[in-house]
DNA sequence: CCCTACCGCTACAGCGCTGCAAAACAGTGT
DNA sequence: ACACTGTTTTGCAGCGCTGTAGCGGTAGGG
């Protein structure tokens, strides 16, 4: 049988569709009397709003697209779900997307190509794409982006300070007593911004303890997952003078790395110190539990979606704003060793 | 300024409404001429169908819901990235929701409360409700079902042989000399159907091997994840006779069990041998690597999406399938020993 | 030379809802 | 009884698209 529509119950409670759609919405002021009439229809006859038709009218979707190159990366799992119930509770549907980090798929994203209309705003966590790339979105479109980059003032970035928490992640390693420290995951090219970021504060931790850079600690990767960490470490284990301690751009890449290092009977962290980024679950079960920069990922999805709500609520295109959620170094055993944590 | 619609299209080119709609869709014949006209203004006016439109028009929302209780979860996660892409070849967005596992949630949405409309068929992972309560569904909701289930007839089912899987993965440990094997993640309750059938499946590899199976050994879990892994393995090493293998119920589950193991000094596998279920990456990295029963999570991805499709195109409802994906076991370090993968 | 067939294209209605403006109603004051 | 105010309810148009029926025109068959 046909759903029923809106004229439907209209007819049976006797009154317009008009006031049934105030009811449903619970606009405006109806007696109680008729509201009681409506919603008995509604009982009776088991209606259901059709999404589509109040969309259409409405002229939003009121959904919003959350586009992450991989799904499986617990990075972004663990944002996501942060970020849903937080858009749901604002009445949002969220659209996932996964772009494997190819730079034509995100490119067709953020111009809203073919599925235009069918999301009010994006929050966009590019990979495929460097900053400059990002001027090409549509003008119209909501966006904001995660990860920090030089605002460009057109649309928000929500993201850490990767600066300073990859200046602490190496500091932690010094103040260990390490000297020779390895950075895993830098990537000198355009869309490696989130990694130069990275090598910078590594820099910056060692010139603040006066201490010089040896330029072939510093290993690029392609991305940051356990199969990177794991070549990166295979290499620099390979070499005469193998590091004390490495900083690894992701937790994933520490994991790959430990895997390693483990494999060839070395241990952690008497061998060598570990320390990775992002404090995803996995790092505190793996053996030992890995230290960690643990980004505020509530603060970062609760911002994110505040912004992105406000950006499409506005009739003026708002300026960008760069937004830094807070994080912290979690040591773990992985740099202090298990007694510390026994 | 106002998107461009159809109309605006048609004007310019100088024709109707609907010629420009069949040159976007491809649809009937259109001249060669008609056609370059048509698709030069639409170009000029940079014209982007608008799908609302088209969803309220054809009744349909080209939009496919899949339900799962955890998105961090790696196994939904990896089995999501497999989804997604199927999805999209066939012109399908895919809108996610996670549940928590919240019986409330889940029911909500096999009944599609609000959100009637918004997606045409979903495919459901359940966690909160049992396989009874899933005739409550919408009955004209195309449904596919995760997990391997009893059919009903109503709907279809894609998963693999629990009972088989777990056979043989217990029957890997009885011919490693293992004697007293315990059994993480058992759920006698009504929404434990997965983990009875394991259940089952362990039973009936001691049962083959002739061997008794001691009831104490099957532990209990709430979830299937790394703190009831090592909750449980925490419990079973406080007792007198600890177990000298597991068969855990998840990945997830053994790498919990392992982080314990490990954390009191004893070995994997020499001491304990652990086996897991689903292969995540993650027990591909972990130290020693984890043996698992692989589902072949791109086959269930794949007949998923085809049956969920094949059930929105059909006029009339179809009777329910049950399908069985493939799984082989995979046995890493964590049962022969890392000497066996040097 | 007429009749049918088919092609390319068009007009119109309608998907189910909401925005808007005006109508109906109720209550108050004169 | 009547104008006046404020509240509740209504009717209509329209969001942008597609389904359906049908238009005129050219082509082929008898």
């Amino acid at each position: 049988m046909r759903d029923a529509t809106l004229r439907d119950v209209a007819e049976l409670a006797g009154v317009s569709a008009r006031t049934v759609s105030n009811v449903v919405n619970g606009y405006a002021r109806v007696t109680e009397r008729t509201r009681e009439k409506v919603e008995a229809a509604i009982q009776e006859l088991g209606y259901r709003p059709n999404v589509l038709a109040r969309n259409l009218a409405n002229g939003r979707s009121g959904q919003i697209a959350v586009v992450v190159p991989y799904l499986d990366t617990p990075y972004f799992a663990e944002l996501l779900q942060a970020i849903i119930p937080r858009a749901r509770e604002r009445g949002y549907n969220v659209l996932i997307d996964q772009t494997d980090g190819d730079p034509a798929h995100e490119r067709e994203m953020i111009r809203r190509g073919a599925r235009a209309f069918l999301f009010d705003g994006m929050i966009f966590s590019p990979l495929g794409l460097a900053q400059e790339d990002l001027v090409d979105s549509d003008p119209t479109l909501p966006l904001v982006v995660l990860g920090e980059r030089s605002s460009n003032g057109v649309f928000d970035h929500v993201g850490i300070d990767d600066v300073e928490a990859s200046r602490e992640a190496t500091a932690h390693l010094i103040n260990l007593g390490r000297r020779r420290i390895a950075a895993i995951g830098d990537q000198p090219y355009p869309t490696g911004e989130a990694a130069q970021l990275r090598t910078l504060g590594y820099r910056q931790a060692h010139a603040d303890a006066g201490l010089p850079v040896d330029e072939s600690l510093i290993i690029h990767t392609p991305r940051f997952n356990r199969a990177d960490g794991w070549g990166a470490m295979r290499h620099l284990l390979d070499r005469d003078d193998p590091p004390d301690a490495a900083f690894c751009y992701s937790d994933l890449v520490a994991l790959g790395a430990l895997h390693e290092i483990l494999d060839r009977g070395l241990r952690v962290p008497e061998d060598i110190a570990l320390i990775g980024y992002d404090d995803i679950e996995e790092g505190r079960y793996a053996n030992p539990t890995i230290s960690t920069i643990s980004p505020d990922k509530v603060a970062i999805a609760t911002t994110a979606v505040e912004r992105l709500l406000s950006r499409i609520g506005s009739a003026e295109p708002l300026p960008g704003v760069e937004v830094r959620a807070g994080h912290r170094l979690i040591a773990r055993q992985s740099t202090l060793g298990r007694a510390a944590t026994a």
